[in-house]
RNA sequence: GCCGGCGUAGCUCAGUCGGCAGAGCAGCGCACUCGUAAUGCGCAGGUCAUCGGUUCGAUUCCGAUCGCCGGCUCCA
């Protein structure tokens, strides 16, 4: 038979020849790294022999594939381990995810967490065994028979819903463990060395509520101990950096107990980091064109009725009584801003009209997904809406894209855009109609094409009321989140009739996009602070410049030379307990004040100070001024966004 | 919401197999006047999350409630 490689070579090899074999007579090196084969487009193991001419490709765990099947096995390893540990133990799934894999199980008394390094001991005994992982196609039957015998329910729940849909059944075997499985997997236990069990919790069968509680154990697994050591110091880096952890250390923020959870309080220090956020962020949207309006917190529910909310998003939303009608919290933005549209008939010369406003809203999540700043119930979305012509959706798009992406310039995050599209063949699921997604949703490539933005478009994940682009933020750890979001609405729209006056003097359906930028403003300050670890930029820190008198003699110095600064438009404090500077200068570290500022006698006598750099340590001494011309410079906001073409005169 | 874990001083955490509640930091007072990441001494601080039960006696055991943490899409 005839192989063919990926380099464009090809070799003819006798029958039965499987891809290890290929890969020794290849080399030693790439037989030892090789994992799992793709052969004539579908993946398979290594130790099967190849069933005829095709297309080889070797896999190792540089390619998503084999390090897929580095974790799928290792998820059998723990579940032959726990197996053996815990008999009777009955098996979920077990799949490889991002960073690693879980098995979910049923473990008749399992300890819980204190268990893992007994379990993991166990993984290594039988890893050093270098058991083969054998891989049997089974007929319906026999499946069914296998796993009846092991009383293992779940696998037969899986058996039959695959026999229904007329999929081969496979079972993976490696010692006496056996599982129900698609593969592939890599040739034996003994590639799997690398690993650590991470967590214990719980789970439901498949994800469903209404189904029975397993406990699902995670780990992960790499093909080096350096890459291993290194995930794991990523994650210990998280865990240092977590915005729970810094915003109470730091003074940010306070949330749960008694101020109710997902509401946040925040701290006078928080307070200045989202109050510096608000003030760029009100500036650059009106440098872009956008006008500033303020909606109410409450509205009567008719409103929501008519925006379609009350009926979909119920659950999510808080009703209260006023008068002998009914009112509801404000869980989005829109209806406010739509209101505002319609005070006014509009014509074609007022559009794009952009509104915008920092909009806080209220949803009722539920209480297990809430999490710190992230996952909130009280939050401010830092919302806009466009109302445009057709012809101008490919130019506001570009201005929204161009406007997110200085945002994130200013913080260095990263990023990754991704183009949510609907699902031809299921237009009857969308709101619109197809001659409105048909002019939209090339626009948005286009827009981003002529941007020369690289994006991954994904079919059918458009909201049914429109497509989308979403960009994801890229944090200083490699971290991806929910960035901002550019959605086009074709419900509210017709929902509320809005519509303006053409040129022909007919009336006409606007085209609305949603965007947010930070998205919340509460998440995305736990991203940033997240981002820098708590070392904000200095326009952002609460604190920006502390000064440090040697002893009281120096007081009044200090003083003095703190209300220089602050005229200047600095935050700057004198600390003045009497404590060695050694003290507090570590408090000043700590708090993570980017500049400190020593005053002794020399530096009094001398119109100096000594300035200390956060994180970095002594900068030597220096004039005042030239403190203060550095410092200022440091803590200069950045620069507002282009926006020439919009003075506020050519706004009606 | 569900499963599991947790809830002790402002913060971080010990402890009590049922018998007067502990430390460090923070706070307050006093002394110290100090040169780049912790000066010393003292004082104060608690309904041991809340409510109910068992008990001579509960912070400890049991139950409920509230809150926090991990997880509940990633298809054998």
């Amino acid at each position: 038979m005839v192989v063919s490689f990926p380099d464009g070579s090809s070799r003819e090899y006798p029958e039965g020849t499987t891809a290890l074999d290929i890969a020794r007579s290849i080399s030693q090196g790439l037989a030892r790294k090789a994992l799992v084969c793709r052969f004539a487009g579908g993946l398979m193991d290594l130790a099967a022999p190849l069933p005829g001419d095709g297309a080889l490709e070797i896999l190792t765990f540089d390619d998503p594939e084999g390090r897929d099947a580095m974790r799928h096995s290792a998820s059998h390893l723990l579940a032959s381990a726990v197996q053996k540990l815990y008999p009777g133990t009955r098996l979920g799934i077990g799949p490889a995810i991002e960073d690693g894999f879980y098995y979910d199980m049923d473990i008749p008394g399992f300890p819980g967490g204190e268990a893992l390094e007994a379990v993991e001991a166990e993984m290594r005994r039988q890893a050093a065994a270098d058991l083969p992982f054998v891989r049997r196609e089974i007929g319906v039957e026999e499946a069914r028979r296998i796993f009846s015998e092991r009383g293992e329910t779940c696998k037969l729940e899986l058996v039959e819903e695959l026999a229904a849909r007329g999929e081969p059944l496979s079972v993976y075997q490696h010692g006496d463990f056996l599982d129900l499985c698609r593969g592939p997997h890599v040739p034996s236990t003994g590639r799997i060395r690398h690993f650590r069990l991470l967590s214990v919790a719980g789970a439901y069968w498949r994800g469903d509520e209404k189904n029975a509680m397993l406990t699902r154990i995670y780990g992960t697994v790499f093909d080096s101990p350096a890459a291993l050591a290194e995930h794991l110091r990523l994650l210990e880096e998280a865990r240092r950096r977590d915005h729970r952890r810094l915003g109470q250390e730091l003074g940010l923020f306070t949330t749960g107990g008694d101020g109710g959870p997902g509401l946040i309080y925040w701290l006078p220090d928080g307070a200045i980091v989202r109050e510096e956020l608000e003030r760029l962020w009100k500036d650059a949207h009106r440098s872009q064109g956008y006008r500033l309006v303020v909606t109410p917190h409450i509205a009567p529910s008719g409103l929501w009725k008519t925006s379609g909310h009350y009926d979909y998003y119920r659950d999510n939303m808080y009703f209260l009584p006023v008068d002998d009608g009914e009112y509801v919290l404000k869980p989005m933005n829109c209806p406010g801003h739509i209101i505002v549209f319609r005070s006014a008939k509009r014509s074609y010369r007022d559009l794009p009209l952009r509104l915008a406003e920092l909009g806080t809203v209220y949803r009722h999540e539920k209480s297990g997904v809430l999490h710190g700043l992230m996952r909130v119930r009280g939050f401010t979305v830092d919302d806009g809406h466009i109302f445009c012509t057709p012809d101008q959706i490919i130019d506001e798009v570009k201005s929204v894209v161009r406007f997110a992406l200085y945002f994130l310039g200013i913080f260095d995050f990263g990023y990754s855009i991704e183009l949510s599209l609907c699902d031809p063949g299921n237009m009857c699921h969308y709101a619109g109609d197809a001659s409105q997604w048909c002019l939209a949703e090339p626009a948005l490539a286009r827009a981003l094409d002529e941007m020369g933005e690289e994006y991954r478009t994904v079919k059918g994940e458009a909201a049914f009321y429109g497509p989308k682009i979403d960009i994801k933020l890229r944090d200083a750890i490699g971290r991806f989140w929910q960035g901002p979001t550019i959605q086009f609405d074709f419900n509210i729209p017709a929902r509320f009739d809005l519509t303006y006056t053409g040129p022909d003097g007919g009336e006409h359906r606007v085209f609305m996009v949603h965007r947010a930028l930070f998205g919340s403003l509460e998440r995305f300050i736990g991203n940033l602070v997240e981002h820098y670890a708590g070392n904000f930029p200095g326009w952002l820190a609460p604190l920006q410049v502390i000064i440090l008198p040697i002893t009281s003699a120096q007081h009044e110095k200090a003083l003095e030379t703190a209300s220089g600064f602050r005229a200047a438009g600095l935050r700057c404090s004198v600390d003045r307990r009497s404590e060695t500077v050694a003290f507090r200068i570590r408090e000043a570290e700590n708090r993570k004040v980017p500049f400190m500022l020593v005053i002794g006698d020399r530096e009094a006598a001398s119109g100096a100070v000594s300035l200390r750099r956060h994180g970095e340590g002594d900068q030597g001494s220096m004039p005042v001024g030239q403190a203060l011309d550095l410092i200022l410079s440091a803590c200069r906001r950045p620069d507002l966004p282009d926006g020439g073409e919009f003075q506020s005169a050519e706004i009606r």
